[in-house]
DNA sequence: TATGCCGTAAACAGAG
DNA sequence: ACTCTGTTTACGGCAT
C-alpha cells in the first residue's frame, strides 16, 4: 500500500512570504518558491528503503547537482573550479528522460481527481515539458499508445452527468503505482548522477547570507489516516526539524540542507534547476502531495 | 543471442 | 466529413 505525503496545500506556511506564481508553484513552502524556483534537498541515500515510495520528494531533483558533500549551516557555497570547462546549459526543451509511461503517471497523479481525459493529458505534458510543445503530433499518438497497452493505466468511462469532452478517463492502477514511482526514481536517480553542475556557469553574483533564509517545518506523519485538514507539516522532513538554506544569484537559486541536521543526512545536495525542472518540480510537488 | 522495454509510425474503427 | 479517441500491429533501438 501507498500512502503519500500530506496536500502540498496543507503544507507549513513558511516563515517567509513567497513571491511564486499561482501554479504550479503555489503549494511550495515560502522558501521553496521564491521566485518560482522549486527546491529540493534529500538524495535517494537519505531516504530510507521504504520510505522512497511514501514520498516523491526526489522527483523533483531534477536540476543538477553538485558532488555531495557536507556543507556546515550558514556557510557561502562552494566555489565552483575556475578551471572546469563551461559547457552551455541544456535547452529547456530537451527531451526529457521519463519514458510515456512516467510522463502519464505523473499527470494523472498530479490531477486533483486522479483521473484525466488523454487531452488533459497531453496538456499536463506540454505544460510540464516544454519539448513537447514543439514537439511533432507522433508525442500524442505514442501517448494513447502507451494507455491502451500498458497495464498500468485503466479507462474509466466519464460520468454521464458530465458529458464534456469526448472519450474516457484515465487513472493509474493502484496495484502498479509503486512499479512506476520505482521507474521514476531510477530514472530521475539516473540522471541526478549522471549530471554535473561544475559543468553549469558560476553564479555571476557572491551567495550572501542578504539571500538566505531559514525555514523550519515540522516533522510528518505520511500515513493517509494521520492527515489533518490543518495540517501544516511538510513531507521533507520525517523526523524533527529540518532547516532549509535558501540562497539566491542573480542568475540562480539554491537550497541548502545542512548536513548537520536531526535527519541525520550524511550529505548535503544544493540544487540547480533549469527552467524546464522547475515548471516539472513545480507540479510534481504537487505530486508528492498527493494525498491519498 | 535472446528477451523485454520503449518510442515511433501507421492503420483502422468508433464516437462526437 | 472531419477530428479525436482508442486499439492494434509492426519495427527498430537499447539495455540487460
Amino acid at each position: 500500500p501507498i500512502s503519500f505525503p500530506p496536500s502540498p496545500s496543507s503544507l507549513s506556511p513558511s516563515t517567509a512570504e513567497s513571491s511564486h506564481s499561482p501554479s504550479p508553484l503555489s503549494h511550495c513552502t515560502a522558501s521553496q518558491c521564491l521566485t518560482g524556483q522549486t527546491i529540493q534537498c534529500l538524495s535517494p541515500s537519505n531516504i530510507s528503503d521504504q520510505d522512497d515510495l511514501t514520498c516523491l520528494n526526489w522527483l523533483h531533483q531534477r536540476g543538477n547537482l553538485l558532488p555531495l558533500q557536507p556543507i556546515p549551516k550558514m556557510t557561502a557555497l562552494p566555489q565552483l573550479e575556475a578551471s572546469q570547462p563551461t559547457q552551455p546549459l541544456p535547452p529547456a526543451s530537451s527531451k526529457p528522460p521519463y519514458s510515456f509511461s512516467s510522463l502519464i503517471f505523473m499527470a494523472i497523479e498530479d490531477s486533483p481527481d486522479k483521473r484525466l481525459p488523454v487531452k488533459d493529458i497531453y496538456e499536463w505534458i506540454v505544460n510540464n515539458f516544454p519539448f513537447y510543445r514543439t514537439a511533432s503530433g507522433g508525442w500524442r499518438n505514442s501517448v494513447r499508445h502507451n494507455l491502451s497497452l500498458s497495464k498500468s493505466f485503466r479507462r474509466i468511462q466519464r460520468d454521464k452527468s458530465q458529458c464534456v469532452g469526448k472519450g474516457s478517463l484515465w487513472c493509474v492502477c493502484p496495484e502498479y503505482q509503486p512499479a512506476l514511482l520505482e521507474v521514476l526514481r531510477k530514472t530521475h536517480s539516473y540522471h541526478s548522477t549522471n549530471s554535473n553542475l561544475i559543468n553549469k556557469p558560476t553564479p555571476t553574483c557572491p551567495l550572501t547570507p542578504d539571500h538566505e533564509e531559514l525555514v523550519t517545518m515540522e516533522s510528518v506523519d505520511y500515513q493517509q489516516e494521520e492527515v489533518c485538514e490543518d495540517m501544516e507539516k511538510d513531507p521533507l522532513s520525517d523526523s524533527g526539524y529540518i532547516e532549509l538554506h535558501y540562497y539566491q544569484s542573480q542568475q540562480y537559486q539554491y537550497l541548502v540542507l545542512p548536513g548537520d541536521t536531526e535527519l541525520d543526512l550524511e550529505t548535503v545536495e544544493i540544487l540547480q534547476l533549469d527552467a524546464e525542472a522547475q515548471e516539472a518540480a513545480g507540479s510534481l510537488l504537487d505530486l508528492a502531495g498527493g494525498g491519498y
